[in-house]
This record gives structure tokens, C-alpha cells and sequence, in this order.
DNA sequence: GATGTTTTATAGCGTCCGCTTCAATACAAC
DNA sequence: GTTGTATTGAAGCGGACGCTATAAAACATC
């Protein structure tokens, strides 16, 4: 590709590329023209489209960028350091706050409703991160099982696909119906499905 | 408007209306052209703008006749002919059931994450329906209270929020992640916060 | 049948779309 | 400094976009 024989890029690509990921993130994929990418960027059409593809292909790379940067990240965050039901606690949490502060939702959910009905691609990636955060509040829900903070009542396998799914409702209603009484109130419900705990979870059951 | 002088329209405006709104449902706002529409409406785009307006106009006609037919409708439904408590789990199971059928998800909360944030009208709508949806759930959980069929412990306010949230985040899933067991265990979760009956729902209770 | 009004089909307006071409440019290698 | 390659800005490709202008067509009224 590059050959380290020739002029070199003007720009970072790791901030080119978040700059375009915002755009997809705020207007969509349909209603951001590589034009408006392209500004936000600071590059020429040309330049978009030699280092980065088609629009397509940008747009996958940006997905990419933000489950990185946004999902992978929190879900090894806070499961390196938090016992397991702090961790759904606080992966929650920070949705609502997140939700709160800037109502973009979230890239893959709406990479979910407006892009993978048409393009089989993004849906397997799109499937992929969702069963990925599914079965990290499987996990979860099943070591807090064992360390006695999450009551052995609760299924993990229902309780993680009803984190899931309300993790996408919180999305849709930052966007939708942004109220921060409604995103509390379903979060504080959704956990209370993890009861009581049998005792306090023991912070040396993780590192 | 038309004053019974004139040329008579050649389709009836309610199937017309109904073709708009499968397109929007199925493809999204920006990706749907005003020609696409005139097509799946078997009208010319002459035709659409007279009788429909613009686009924007044409769209908030689909959206306003898709949660008429969709969600109020249902609602009354429901309401009308079970207890409280089953209404709650007829809605949320018929949504599941919606998905699996058909993956369209629901127009509702596409338009909240596509067209709502740039377009404070629809905004408008879109967040008006959704507090109709949440008051519909806390009606149900406050019934239910009284009729013994939904445990006391269920916080009307708190339960109704994600109830609305696991809709609204069913119908990403039904797009973004469509699979069964997903969805029907989301559900079957997110009833058991409405808790044990302390005695069987009384059917004369609601007509 | 003539008149008046609305709907219709056709054509086209200006604009923006995704994407490409191309010459000028900037650098590493030698 | 010359050469070779990748990047850049500018211009432009064909086509689709939202929307409209126009005139023929279809009906109720008289």
C-alpha cells in the first residue's frame, strides 16, 4: 500500500477517523455525504477516498472505531475492576449518563435499524457485538452467582438478554424520549431482577 | 380543499397512505425517495405531492397512521379485553412475536433514532408516544396491584420505564440481533419484576 | 354540451450524491 | 539533484435527489 517511498499523509488517521465516526454518529449513514465526512476531517474527497475506501468501507472502519473505543473498552474496564454485579451496576450507569449528556445513542444501535436490514455484512458485525455484550452480563450474572452478591433466583441467561435489550432501549430513548427519570427508573428496575444478595461480594474474587 | 367540482382521485388515500409507510418502515426516512414512494403508492410524484405534500409531511402522515394502527390500537385492545397483568404480557409477547415474523421493528423508535433528531416535530411526536406507551404500562402495574394479580413490591413508575425500554430495545434486537430465545427471554425477565400474584386476577374486574 | 376545478402524466428545474480523473506536490531513496 | 511513488486539491463524471411547471384528462355542475 504505502511504501515508504513517497509523499506522506498530512493527517492522523486515528483522528481523521474519529472525526467521521461522530458524523455517522450524529446524522447517520444515509444523511452523511462523504462531502460532510470529508469536512470534518479536514480532507478532499480524494484523500477520503484513497486512504480510507468507499463510503462503506469507511463507515465499517468507524463502527469498528466506536465498539472499540466505547463497548470493548467499558466491558473489560469494568469487569477488571469491579466484582461482577457492580460491574452490570456501573455498565448501566454510564449509560444513562452518557445518554444524558449527549443523546446520540448509540452507534450500534443505530448502525442496528438503518444499516444492517441492508447490508448483511454490518448485520453479522452488528449480531457479533451484541452476543459479545450479551454474554459479558452472562458472565456476570453467573460470578456474582458465586461470589453471593447476585441471588442464585436470577437466570443469567435471561437476566443477560434483558441487560441487553434494555441497554439498546436506554439508546433509543436518548434519542427518542430523553428524560433522565425514565433511563433511572428502568435501570434501577432491570438490576433489581438480581435480587438481594446472599452476602457482601468479596472484592478478592477478582483482581 | 377538493370542493366536489373536479377530477376525482384515481386511488384510495388510505392504501396509499399504508404503501408509504411499509416503505418508510422498511428502508428508513433518507434512504426512501420521493420516487420510491410514488412508486410503491402506484401514483406519480405529481400525484404524491398534491395529495401529500412534501416528504417530510408524507412521513409524519405514515408515522401518525403506523402508531394508530400499531400502538394505540393495541393498547385498547388489551386494556380493554384482559386484566392487567396479562395485558402487560400479551403486548410485550405480541411484539415478540411481530419481530420474529417480520424484522421490520418498529417505526416508532426508527424515526426516534433517524428523523427525531433533526426534526424537533417529529421529536415531539415521537416523545409524546412514548410517555402514551409508559402510561399505558403504569395504568397496568397500578391495576394490577390492586387486583392482587402483580406483586406490591413493583414500583408502578419504575416498572412501566422498563417496560418502555425493553420495547423500544426489542425492536433493535429484532433488526440488529433476531434471534427467539433472545427476545422471549428479555421478556420473560422482564415480567418477573411484576413478582408473584398474592391471589388470581379477578376477570370482572375490567370488562 | 359547455364550464370550472382538480388530478394526472410528462418533463424538467437546480442541487447534491458517490466516486473518479488528473495534474501538481511532497517526500524517501539513490 | 534526480527519480519514483503516494498524497493532495480541483474539476468533473453520470445519476439520483426533492420538488415544480405545464398541459392534457376526468369529472360535477349548470
Amino acid at each position: 500500500m504505502d511504501q515508504d517511498l513517497a509523499r506522506p499523509r498530512e493527517f492522523d488517521e486515528g483522528v481523521a477517523l474519529e472525526a467521521a465516526m461522530q458524523r455517522f454518529w450524529a446524522d447517520g449513514y444515509a444523511s452523511t455525504s462523504v462531502r460532510d465526512l470529508g469536512d470534518a476531517m479536514g480532507l478532499g474527497q480524494a484523500s477520503v477516498y484513497n486512504a480510507f475506501g468507499d463510503k462503506r468501507t469507511l463507515f465499517t472502519q468507524c463502527l469498528d472505531r466506536y465498539l472499540d473505543a466505547n463497548m470493548r473498552s467499558r466491558i473489560a474496564r469494568v469487569e477488571s475492576t469491579l466484582p461482577p454485579r457492580q460491574a452490570i451496576e456501573a455498565f448501566l450507569s454510564e449509560i444513562v449518563e452518557r445518554s444524558m449528556e449527549s443523546r446520540l445513542g448509540c452507534l450500534l444501535a443505530n448502525a442496528a435499524l438503518e444499516v444492517a436490514p441492508h447490508d448483511t455484512d454490518i448485520a453479522d458485525v452488528v449480531a457479533e457485538r451484541m452476543a459479545e455484550l450479551e454474554s459479558f452480563f452472562r458472565r456476570c450474572v453467573i460470578a456474582g452467582r458465586k461470589d453471593g452478591s447476585i441471588s442464585p433466583d436470577a437466570d443469567p441467561a435471561d437476566a443477560a438478554q434483558l441487560f441487553l435489550t434494555t441497554v439498546m432501549g436506554l439508546r433509543v430513548l436518548a434519542r427518542g424520549y430523553p428524560k433522565r427519570a425514565v433511563l433511572e427508573g428502568a435501570v434501577r428496575q432491570a438490576l433489581s431482577v438480581l435480587g438481594k444478595p446472599r452476602r457482601k461480594p468479596n472484592p478478592s474474587t477478582r483482581t
